[in-house]
DNA sequence: CGCGTTTGACCAGCGC
DNA sequence: GCGCTGGTCAAACGCG
């Protein structure tokens, strides 16, 4: 499906993701949080147990954020931000370059495929450039024709509630782009994580239909730790953590694993604004409190956002069945 | 000076 | 083939 048509199943269509996926919703001093997996179905009946592992009542937000209920896969690890209202709707789309799955794949996966494929190509191409490599230049980027069509990244897109775009998550991002989205008067922007030969990239932009949600898509994962000793945001966003929680503490691999990140970590999400301004204070969020969760199976849609848009740019066929009400 | 942002231009893919 | 749209490039610029 083209971007074009992609959009128009977006902004005419009601199609309810939360149908397809498992959600679970997430009770926290401040808001809701509404986490939606979306994963190969080709191990769904594994997700759909670490699943259930986070829906138990035990898990805190944070161990929820972690994923640290054993088997659960860093493939289906998912970052949450917030800010003081902390409502945050999260949706997780696995690439086939983590898994191939045996499914069919949906027209709209598809199409996401290829929108990434055609990153990649930049990635292979430019990616050295704006790093100070060669002088790869445009006709480099012709070069690389439709053959090549690369496997799809990782994508992970979520929603946030929030008065700023561009949320801190610890990586250093660099903005690349920005474009006008079709029926949307808010840009999108592009962002590609700064660290030498990490493709990671993201893309805001903030819902039309709710302009106090904004719509992040993660794609990629991320080769190397979190920067927390560069300068700028992770050094301003470390020095509000406490010393130990700043330390790396794990291996690098995903971009979006909650493991790697000291934010999510210890719970707290910074907000700030471009990646040049220090995460603001107050926009943390302090999970110490009565964090509680609800049972899988129990959502409210007055608590989901309105706008799956963006999201359902990077939805794949693959999905799991939502878990049947029991009450 | 290094790094990040802005922004117009360019390209690919798609539908008509 | 043309027009539209999303995604990316890269020069210019800003900032600390």
């Amino acid at each position: 499906m083209s971007d074009e048509a992609r959009d128009d199943l977006l902004y005419t269509h009601h199609h309810h993701p939360f149908h397809e996926g498992i959600n679970v919703n997430y009770s926290f001093p401040t808001g809701t949080a509404t986490a939606v997996s979306i994963v190969d179905s080709s191990s769904s009946s594994s997700s759909a147990q670490n699943l259930q592992n986070f829906g138990l009542p035990h898990l805190s937000f944070a161990e929820f954020l972690h994923g640290s209920s054993g088997n659960y896969d860093a493939r289906s690890s998912a970052v949450f931000f917030g800010d003081n209202q902390a409502s945050v709707d999260v949706k997780e789309i696995v690439g086939e370059s983590a898994h191939t799955p045996n499914c069919s794949v949906s027209s709209s996966s598809t199409e996401a495929e290829e929108d990434s494929s055609k990153g990649e190509k930049d990635k292979q191409n430019k990616g050295s450039e704006y790093r100070g490599g060669e002088d790869s230049k445009k006709v480099n980027k012709m070069l690389k024709k439709k053959g090549e069509k690369k496997q799809r990244e990782p994508k992970f897109a979520f929603m946030t509630r929030s008065e700023v775009d561009h949320l801190e998550d610890g990586y250093r991002w660099r903005k690349y782009g920005q474009k006008a989205v079709k029926n949307s008067p808010y840009p999108r922007s592009y962002y590609r994580c700064t660290t030498q030969k990490c493709t990671v990239k993201k893309r805001v932009e903030r819902s039309f239909q709710d302009p106090s949600t904004v719509i992040t898509t993660y794609e990629g994962q991320h080769n190397h730790h979190v920067p927390v000793t560069v300068r700028g945001q992770a050094a301003a966003a470390g020095l509000m953590l406490p010393p130990d929680s700043v330390l790396p503490i794990a291996p690098p691999h995903v971009g979006l694993n909650p493991h790697h990140n000291p934010f999510i970590h210890m719970g707290q999400f910074a907000v700030g604004g471009s990646s040049s301004t220090p995460p603001v204070a107050s926009a943390l969020y302090d999970p110490t409190p009565t964090t509680t969760t609800l049972p899988i199976h129990h959502y409210h849609h007055h608590q989901l956002l309105p706008d799956y848009g963006l999201l359902q740019d990077v939805v794949p066929s693959f999905v799991l069945r939502q878990e049947p009400h029991s009450q």
